[in-house]
DNA sequence: TTAACATATGAAAAATTGTTCAAACGTTTA
DNA sequence: TAAACGTTTGAACAATTTTTCATATGTTAA
């Protein structure tokens, strides 16, 4: 129908010259999928807490759970979650998982982070 | 209940010193909430779309609209947030509006993401 | 002033995400 | 081997987020 036509702006175009300079130089849908995908992970508190926690030191799904006040159930689904996007590794000692930080851009990526918060 | 105590690790923690010493060194609550409800902001394909559109160049949200494929409103709801986290800004030009980026972190944020995602 | 158009916005619907609960898995130790 | 314990996992539920739809706002031009 002509309004949906009119909605998606395909008609209405103001600057075609724009738009197809911005297309050519837009990386693969795929690449900024991919971006939008790691931020959502360091979207949540819990999984901000973990990883600024595990900044600190190396520890345990337990300590994790007492230090942040929740179940050791959420923290295990959140550190499964920042293992995924290889934010963390662990590794096993007898029956104590440990986590820490598999990546130095944790950190940085924080602190520019920390930075436009801090201006704003 | 003492099952539920048994669930949040209150009685299981192991490690008392770490946690205690973590828990100093951390930032408080309100900052590394504020730094999630950033990172969330750039955790959406679309949204990231945009502010790499904006990126290259100022953009009308009818352009965005139509670089995207997507309809205005959803673009306007999307750019609303981007302004409220200060991302990005806006001039008026007649009916149309103007957005472009309202910050220099942004593309350095999207080069730490870059550099990880590659990485791995 | 009215019509046209770009944008914004509120509310409902659709989609996604986070937590809880119950149960399973692995390892250690009695 | 059985009990204990730290961790993991699937499914249901709760909460949040994104998109759509309808309509409103603000500006320009007839």
């Amino acid at each position: 129908m002509k309004s949906k036509d009119i909605e998606k702006c395909e008609i209405t175009v103001i600057h075609d010259d724009i738009i197809n300079s911005v297309k050519e130089k837009m990386p693969d849908e795929e690449i900024l999928y991919d971006l939008a995908e790691l931020y959502k992970v360091f979207g949540d508190s819990t999984r901000v807490k973990i990883l600024w926690a595990l900044g600190e030191a190396e520890m345990c799904v337990c300590d994790i759970a007492a230090l942040l006040n929740m179940t050791q159930s959420a923290i295990s689904h959140q550190l499964r979650i920042l293992k995924q996007a290889r934010l963390v590794k662990n590794r096993r000692e007898g029956k104590v998982v440990y986590y820490s930080l598999d990546d130095d851009h944790v950190k940085e990526i924080f602190s520019q982070g920390l930075e436009h918060i801090k201006e704003k």
